[in-house]
DNA sequence: CTCTAATGGTTAGAGCTCTAACTGTCAAAG
DNA sequence: CTTTGACAGTTAGAGCTCTAACCATTAGAG
């Protein structure tokens, strides 16, 4: 039958996908940085001296990116970059103190915020979307991380 | 037993949105215009005359960057913007003979795209997670259409 | 050892998005 | 009929993203 559908599973990801970036944004706004900062300054919390393709890679994104983000947050002081010794080309960034500061607590605000999001399935329901998703992801390029 | 996941709902979700966006750059790419300009332009084409606060809340936007992104558009010769008779403050638009001619074919690259990603579920599956999605979407803000 | 190709980053230029402040128009209350 | 508030849209300023062009350094081939 295929009647068509008014909102294509499609939509809907990317709808969902939005609301959890609204949905950070409320609880980073205060601390002046934007999303991808506070993605960027978790990481780095989480992995000191990450090399910039690395995030460039994991946030799915371009070096050209990555190097004007993190010039951002070095001005601010929240980011320190130091060249590789053994390397030369590679710039190790660090969280700096304040940086790591600024940003405790954004990753548990986001596991409440994807909780929320959550909260209309039990973990039967959960389960199976996250099997389904997987299932669609496999066949996709890219890394999630 | 709820082991820490790899890979989150909400990450895959993202990523899946992620690839649609860049699945659809590629077909868009040679047109010389940009996928959010392939939407509204499309959406323009089945919706002659719409206002552009309709454009905003449709594409989750604002009206600042209807604004903005419209005026591209009309540089190009490819919407036309005119006030309504009725109430000056609207301002309808209208994609252009080359405008549509231009975004002929996107939404049907657009849903072979969507069958590509969805490729590894079955109809049955497709269901599951249509019906999962819907029930997260339902809780959240902001209609899609 | 040298030449070439690959690799990590950066810059420039353009488009999109957001917020905040502002214009002009319409509508509703008094 | 005026005043006030809601509403449609715009502009300015800043951040993110992308592509293309470009540096410097490293690795590999001969």
């Amino acid at each position: 039958m295929d009647a068509p559908r008014l909102t294509t599973i499609l939509d809907l990801v990317r709808w969902i996908g939005w609301a959890q970036r609204k949905a950070g944004e409320d609880w980073i706004r205060s601390r002046e940085i934007t999303m991808e900062q506070g993605f960027a300054l978790g990481y780095l919390v989480q992995n000191p001296g990450a090399i910039q393709r690395d995030l460039a890679e994991i946030t799915r994104t371009s070096p050209a990116s990555v190097s004007s983000l993190l010039q951002g947050l070095e001005r601010r002081g929240l980011v320190e970059r130091r060249a590789d010794s053994a390397d030369v080309r590679s710039k190790r960034a660090y969280a700096t103190p304040t940086g790591a500061e600024l940003i405790a607590g954004f990753e548990a605000a986001m596991t409440a915020v994807d909780d929320t999001i959550l909260a209309p399935l039990d973990q039967t329901e959960r389960a199976t979307l996250h099997a389904l998703l997987t299932k669609v992801t496999a066949e996709l390029p890219q890394p999630t991380r």
